[in-house]
DNA sequence: TTAATAATAGTCAATATAACTATTAGTCTC
DNA sequence: GAGACTAATAGTTATATTGACTATTATTAA
């Protein structure tokens, strides 16, 4: 038939510690490519969709699971992977540190998060898939309250404002940043100070999710 | 073989006709589509990128050329298509109504403009399609200076603003919208007016591509 | 000559931003 | 327990931007 070609899907899982972006990584334990890094990425099948698939590869390689994937792009150059011509398509995550209870899938040696500076050589074209995908965290970070999704339930304005500065790689005004967060609405103050930290103590908020999504019938766009 | 798939291209082509925003249509002359309406595609084959697929399609269904296409999303729902399992990456892209020489391509009845509020039925999902094309235009049209693509070399502030004021669905202030895209220095004056027009003539401009990728690389962003 | 249409210029208060300084509340070290 | 250290939090100022306007000008059609 027409048109017939291989099709896989690849997960880009961001996530963040120390201020520090990380991505998840599996170490291949079987195929050609044994025993080398690249994205959680597997064959679709022919019962289920690309986003179907996504959340099945990953639970299956990583022990994800309820992950918002988003659709980022499908990378098709011919010489992508080094012996077959295979199509595949990469999905997008953001996923908080209390979220991530990795577990070695089958097939698999490893599973481990990286700084994203600090980037093992991936597979195929892994690389730049990668890279496609900073890029884009960085240019959707600025105009959608994503970052939340990066850093725990409970965080204060100074984790927020260096998780901002990790991804933009830019430095920020503390007094400013602050100013502009809260004047936004979209902060819940847990009524709770950091605990443990060997200077004065700042207050924790929650993302307030619901009134995001009024605001933005509303027309409220979020900015940096 | 694992993970083979029926894979096509399909095109979102937008213009723009008196502040319309606009989407091109071909007529399908075959198969069992024959006689309906739905966006310029066809299948992806072996030796190709996506991205070739997409501009070879273009030029063989609607006779249009040299058009940068941008990949927009793959879709994958199993029943996107009554009979078979196909997937498809939607391409985008804005093209100036000076641009637009259409040839009927073979196998094709027809290849028409309809204003995006005026739409026939489609085939298979294209509808579907064509609303995320929109939504993604929207979207991208505040956030960088993609309009100027669906406008002629020359225009003047009021056929931009009445652009803006269609994709969006808002109206905006005149003076307070000149005022704004001129401040950001991305206009060069033709030096010339509007003719045959029953009213003051009002200055045309063009948009300084070079300029903008200077200011971009220094950090500006083109805003509303 | 006048009405109509749209171009263009200008005003002004309210708000937002950037670049700061100052003060406060806690730990850590000696 | 005093002082050093770190970061939280509060406040200040000049400047730039925005939104909602009014006013004036140029051109053509009736």
């Amino acid at each position: 038939m027409k048109g017939m070609h291989a099709l896989t899907v690849d997960n880009l899982v961001f996530g963040c510690e120390g201020g520090r972006l990380e991505i998840l990584l599996v170490r291949h334990g079987d195929g050609d490519s044994i025993g080398q890094w690249g994205l959680p990425g597997d064959w679709l099948l022919d019962h289920e969709t690309l986003s179907e698939a996504a959340a099945r590869v990953l639970l299956d390689k990583t022990g994800l699971s309820d992950i918002y994937l988003e659709q980022l792009k499908t990378f098709s150059d011919l010489g992508r992977h080094p012996t077959e011509r295979i199509i595949t398509t990469a999905f997008f995550s953001l996923i908080a540190p209390d979220a991530s209870k990795l577990v070695v899938g089958t097939y698999q040696l490893d599973v481990k998060w990286f700084p994203v500076n600090e980037i093992p050589k991936l597979i195929f074209d892994h690389q730049a898939i990668l890279e496609t995908g900073i890029m884009h965290l960085k240019h959707k970070v600025c105009h959608e309250p994503i970052g939340f999704n990066l850093l725990p339930e409970k965080f204060s304005l100074l984790e927020l404002q260096m998780l901002y500065e990790g991804i933009l790689g830019v430095s920020l005004d503390k007094p400013n940043f602050r100013r502009k967060m809260q004047k936004m609405n979209l902060l819940i103050s847990c009524d709770e100070k950091q605990s443990g930290v060997a200077h004065r103590a700042a207050a924790l908020y929650r993302f307030d999710k619901e009134r995001y999504f009024e605001l933005k019938q509303q027309g409220f766009v979020f900015e940096v």
